[in-house]
DNA sequence: GGGTTAATATGGAACGTTCCAAAATGAATT
DNA sequence: AATTCATTTTGGAACGTTCCATATTAACCC
């Protein structure tokens, strides 16, 4: 007979994607956990609040014979500031906004990585809002708006240039990194010159001799898509154009798909996750690269190096971008009316084995 | 002669990586945006700050002539709750920390998906914790904590178990989601059973009748790649074990090339990247796959589908695993005594091209 | 030591919200 | 109309912090 106390106990329950195996175990003792205030520690220390909270505020004038007393009682204690209660007092919570709809590109979590170090490294905690189905920026801004972040960064090549002005207008600093670079930005935006990156895959593709050259963008929409184009046909001139639907693998190999009929030599695939789906397009049709078709792609995110892969493709400077973002949103803390500025960082080739010798 | 008053400037800035061209514009008038509070549409609708409070909070009770007033003028002013202040009375900030070292695996680029929509769907929102570099948990303990998230998520693969107990001690929800499901955990754990998952792999290479195999694992102190290859020992008996130091292709890379002098026949990779870095070391020495070695990975992440991989693999229910751990930690909200709970989900094998026919 | 100035410490108000006890309203019953 | 009771509304206190004007202390110079 089994003791119902206090033993482990084991419970199937029914979920999605079949059964699985649910173990629940003792019960905690949750009691008494209360956080330490300001006010535990200036009790503990014998001073007033207002010294301990100088003791934490950087910057502060604080005797080294109170710094001293307070910070025993804080280490005593375990005390940290809690930054909701600065935030409401000060204006500044440190947080900021990270808005992206690029969840399935790959060479977002590069950059993820990169804004969340570099932020953190800034002080700064990122608040992610994923708007992968979103395109109303009125209700992302009222959530950031809610939480009091000091500024948002805009992670995204794809959303409509206006998308990062209703932040701007509610008086909230805000870069849209990957955006495309107006003479008159409505906000501050980081990225590339895309016309030009356009030119420079087709001036490598005429380098390379190939002559008949084809274009695969992302969504036709977006502005990266236009820019880039704009520049491959300032250099080929006139030549077969396609859209994929989205930044997925699957949308470029649909796309190459349907290119191939082109009969081109060559294409720039304006991403890289596009181009690997298009060269999956091309082995299904019996073909190899760069033997029958040379492909260049943009971006040269990490997988872009691997030897399965080893895509010739436009590097796009990530680290440049990401730090000129922060370091362009965190000037905006201090002079919030500055006009807009549009940063752009140069590209280069990076050739692997994507396109024949000459 | 230029006027130097709100011209358009053009500056060139020295950065890391090369030049970048930096356009300076108009200044704009940033004054006078005050975010509307509580108080002011009190105010406006000539009534108590309470009643605008309790118009806002869902389970109040308000009168529907009173509820009218109130949201008119709210909507006229555009107010939305301060979640600070929100927070600091109620001690509820519906922000979750989500915390993970796992930037460099593509298949996190999926797990952030899921878990930023789910979150979100869940009206929660993730204050991204990166600690790549970071073993400590005291660390990212006090910054959420600073934050008053209201709970944690710890999504990784590679952390030490106990990595997440100091969140539970501490009295936030914490749960460990890909962690080991041990008997008695210290803390609430979603993933799948690790063991099985390894016996998995190893029958459906000896069902091909691979006889000679091998394993690569990630770090040899995480606990998935301890329990993997217990299981699949288990079933294979005595094979050839090599570690890759990190879950990243080059890792699985360099670990496959050490390993092609074990001669096996077939080689468990205990995780998709992994395998598909083994692939490349596969090709580099002149063979192929699977016609000279057999691979079959675990995680099943999108990547493995794109026909350029087709890597067979052990596909790792991931939207399952995200949604119980957000219900868990849910869960926690109400119940924080609740004992912490190893929930586990079935995988299954995801046939594809990197296994021989029988 | 007295006087002046600079540096440091203090208590109370404030940030924007919710909680609470008490007051006001309304409906239903006598 | 008076009574009861449930529902709704209210003003003040509270959350944990910083700001501010004022009070105190320390430091310096003659």
């Amino acid at each position: 007979m089994m003791s119902t106390g206090s033993l482990p106990k084991s419970v199937t329950v029914q979920v999605d994607e079949g059964q699985c195996r649910v173990t629940r175990l003792y019960a905690l003792d949750q009691a008494g956990i209360m956080p330490v205030t300001l006010k535990d520690v200036a009790l503990a220390a014998g001073v007033s609040r207002a010294a301990v909270s100088r003791t934490f505020t950087d910057g502060a004038s604080v005797s080294p014979k109170m710094r001293a007393k307070v910070e025993a009682a804080a280490n005593d204690l375990g005390y940290r500031p809690n930054m909701l209660a600065r935030g409401l007092m000060t204006g500044a919570t440190r947080m900021v906004g990270l808005v992206s709809n690029n969840f399935h590109n790959p060479v977002f979590l590069e950059i993820f990585d990169l804004f969340t170090r570099r932020l953190q490294e800034a002080g700064l905690r990122p608040l992610l809002v994923n708007l992968s189905d979103e395109v109303d920026p009125a209700r992302s801004l009222q959530t950031l708006q809610q939480y009091a972040v000091d500024g948002v960064v805009i992670a995204s090549s794809h959303l409509p240039d206006g998308f990062a002005h209703a932040f701007r207008a509610a008086g909230i600093p805000v870069v849209h990194a990957f955006g495309r670079a107006t003479v008159a930005p409505d906000v501050h935006v980081v990225g590339i010159d895309n016309v030009a990156a356009g030119r420079m895959a087709a001036e490598a593709l005429l380098a390379k001799g190939y002559r008949r050259l084809g274009f695969i963008g992302g969504p036709e929409t977006a502005s990266t898509t236009q820019d880039r184009l704009a520049g491959f046909r300032a250099v080929a001139g006139e030549c077969a154009v396609h859209y994929a639907g989205a930044y997925t693998h699957a949308a470029g190999r649909a796309a190459m798909a349907q290119a191939l009929a082109d009969k081109a030599e060559a294409y720039f695939c304006a991403d890289d996750v596009l181009s690997i789906g298009a060269m999956a397009a091309v082995a299904d049709a019996g073909l190899t690269v760069p033997g029958d078709v040379g492909i260049i792609g943009l971006n040269d995110m990490a997988m872009a190096g691997w030897a399965n892969i080893a895509l010739t493709t436009i590097h796009q400077p990530f680290a440049a971008i990401v730090d000129a973002t922060i370091a362009l949103m965190v000037a905006q803390f201090d002079n919030p009316s500055d006009g807009p500025q549009a940063v752009t960082f140069p590209c280069h080739v990076v050739e692997r084995g994507t396109l024949r010798g000459i």
